[in-house]
DNA sequence: AGGTTTCAGTACAGAACGGTACTGTACTGT
DNA sequence: ACAGTACAGTACCGTTCTGTACTGAAACCT
C-alpha cells in the first residue's frame, strides 16, 4: 500500500523546499525549526511529527539535493562515455542550489556521521559507474589491467571540483572535454 | 616600538592555538568562547580582550593557519617550476590542520564576506604565482599568449584538492606529477 | 619600588534554540 | 456519517551561547 495521505506528502515538500531554500541561502547553520515554521508556515509540531530531531531534517534536506548519478549508454566506448559522463555531472554540479550545498556537505562530512553517510552513498552511485567506464577503457586497450581508478576519477574530476568550490573559472563542458583530453593526452607516456 | 607585552602574546599564542584545535577536532560551530576558556585556560573576559566577536575570532583561527604560498626558485623552467609549486602545495595540504580547515572555508566563505576575505587573499597569493609560472611558460613556446590561466589552474591543482576533499585517493607527490604529466601531455593537440 | 597593564575568575543579562505537551480544527478514507 | 489522522497554533522548560561588568591578583616596564 502506497497510498501516502497527501497532507504528509504536502507537509514533507513543503518543509524539504524551505529546508533547502534556507540551507542554500544562509548555510547549514541557519537550519532551525523557527526559520523553517517562520518561512514554510508549516508548525512546529507537524516538523517533529516527521523528523525526530533537526539534524535529520539537515540529512533528509542533503539527499534530497543530491544529484543521481547514472551510467552512460552501454554502445558507447571509453572516451565518448566519459565525455558523456562528464557532461552529465557539469550539468548536475551547475544546478545552483548542489553548487552551493556540496561545499558544505564536505566540510561537514568529517564532523557527522550521519551526513559522512549521505556523502559516502554519492560516492559508491559515483564509484560503480566510474569502475564500469574505466572497465571499457581496458576493454579496448587504452588502460592498463591494474591502474588505479580512484587516481583517473581525480585527475577527471578534480578540476570541475576545483571550478565549483573556488569560482574562479566556469564550469563548463569545455572544461569537462578539457580535462578529458589531458587525460587521454597523457595515457599515452 | 614593536615591544609588545609578553602576556599578550602568550594569550594570543594559547587561544589561536586552542581554537584552531577545536575548530580541527569539533568543527567551525563548535568553537564557542567557553570552549577555548575551558580548555585554553585562558579567562572569558581576556578573550573578549583580544577579539572583539567570536566570529573575528574564527577569522584569525583561519587566517592563522592558512598556509603561504611561495614563488619556486626562478632559475627553473616552466616543467620543473610548476612541479616544484605542486609538490609544495601538497605539503601544505598534508598537514593535517588544514587538510580539515580547508573545506570548512571554502564552505563557509559563500555565506561570511569576513572569511571570503580570508579565502581571496589566499587566491590572490596562488593567483600572483601562478601567472608568473604560466608566464614561463609562455616564454619557453609551450603555451599559447592568451591561454586561459585559470583553466590551466584548475586543471592542475584540482586533482589535489579532490584528493583533499574527498579523502578517497591519497594526497602524494605522486598525484602532483601524474596531474603534471597529463597537462604538459595535452598541450600538443 | 611603584604605576600600569594584563590577567583569571565569576556572576549576570539577554537571546536563540531544541524539544515536549497540549489545545482545537480540518482533512482523509471508509 | 464517522473514526482516525494530520494539522496550525501556542505555551513552556532546559540548555547553550554571546557579550558585559566587576573583582582582586599577578606580571610587566621604567
Amino acid at each position: 500500500m502506497d497510498t501516502t495521505d497527501p497532507r504528509v506528502a504536502r507537509t514533507r515538500a513543503a518543509v524539504l523546499g524551505t529546508a533547502a531554500d534556507i540551507v542554500v541561502e544562509h548555510g547549514p547553520t541557519a537550519l532551525t525549526v523557527d526559520a523553517v515554521v517562520a518561512r514554510s508556515g508549516v508548525a512546529r509540531s507537524t516538523i517533529y511529527r516527521h523528523w525526530p530531531t533537526r539534524d535529520e531534517l539537515l540529512v533528509d534536506v542533503f539527499s534530497f539535493c543530491a544529484p543521481t548519478i547514472v551510467s552512460p549508454p552501454p554502445e558507447l566506448g571509453f572516451e565518448a562515455a566519459m565525455r558523456w559522463f562528464l557532461h552529465d555531472l557539469v550539468r548536475q554540479m551547475s544546478d545552483p542550489k548542489w553548487n552551493r550545498m556540496m561545499p558544505a556537505l564536505l566540510a561537514l562530512k568529517a564532523y557527522e556521521a550521519t551526513l559522512a553517510d549521505v556523502e559516502r552513498h554519492m560516492d559508491e552511485m559515483q564509484g560503480h559507474v566510474s569502475t564500469e567506464l574505466f572497465a571499457r577503457g581496458v576493454r579496448e586497450g587504452l588502460l592498463d589491467e591494474g591502474h588505479d581508478v580512484e587516481r583517473s576519477v581525480a585527475l577527471l574530476i578534480g578540476p570541475l571540483v576545483f571550478a565549483v568550490i573556488t569560482g574562479e573559472t566556469p564550469l563548463t563542458t569545455d572544461l569537462a572535454d578539457e580535462s578529458l583530453r589531458c587525460f587521454m593526452a597523457g595515457l599515452h607516456r
